[in-house]
DNA sequence: GCCAACGTTGGC
DNA sequence: GCCAACGTTGGC
């Protein structure tokens, strides 16, 4: 089994709304790199660390499962959608989604705290520059900023 | 609001 | 295939 962050602004989709959801679509994923991890590398039961990006602090929020593997991602070839690409076609919808269910609250876990931590050094969410919304994280990596969160145990 | 660090586009 | 221009992300 793998582990992911996943990246979402907290205006657009929050952690909070994906509780009262249960689940949803992870639509508007318009990045190369990111859409083959999903595609590729992710499985269902896969455990997810959703992050709140441009935010203040940033910070992760809880532990999320992937609970559908990838599948095209209708919003492209929605021309009322704000994701809506001209170039997805039925034959070739060229963006995928997985969707994703939650799974455990944390106490958030600031991204200044996280960089204090020397457990997570190498950490591609830590490493400048770093815009992928979609990474993989080490399992060891993964139970670390579960512990900061107050999970004494990793979920199922 | 600034800007570094990308990724994408398109002319050539 | 190169690369300049442009757009986006996201921390600060």
């Amino acid at each position: 089994m793998a582990h992911w962050l996943m990246k979402s602004e907290p205006h657009a989709y929050s952690w909070e709304q994906l509780v009262e959801d249960g689940s949803t679509h992870w639509d508007g994923v318009r990045n190369y790199q990111a859409r083959n991890l999903m595609r590729d590398d992710m499985s269902v039961g896969d455990l997810v660390l959703f992050y709140h990006s441009n935010c203040k602090p940033p910070h992760v929020a809880g532990v999320a499962k992937v609970c559908k593997e990838a599948y095209p991602d209708f919003t492209a070839q929605d021309p009322s959608s704000k994701y809506f690409d001209p170039k997805a076609t039925p034959d070739n919808p060229r963006w995928m989604m997985v969707d994703i269910e939650a799974v455990s609250e944390l106490e958030p876990i600031t991204l200044p705290e996280l960089r204090t931590n020397p457990l997570l050094e190498g950490m591609p969410l830590l490493r400048r520059g770093q815009r992928l919304s979609v990474q993989p994280v080490s399992e060891r990596h993964f139970k670390a900023v579960c512990l900061m969160g107050g999970l004494s145990k990793l979920p199922e």
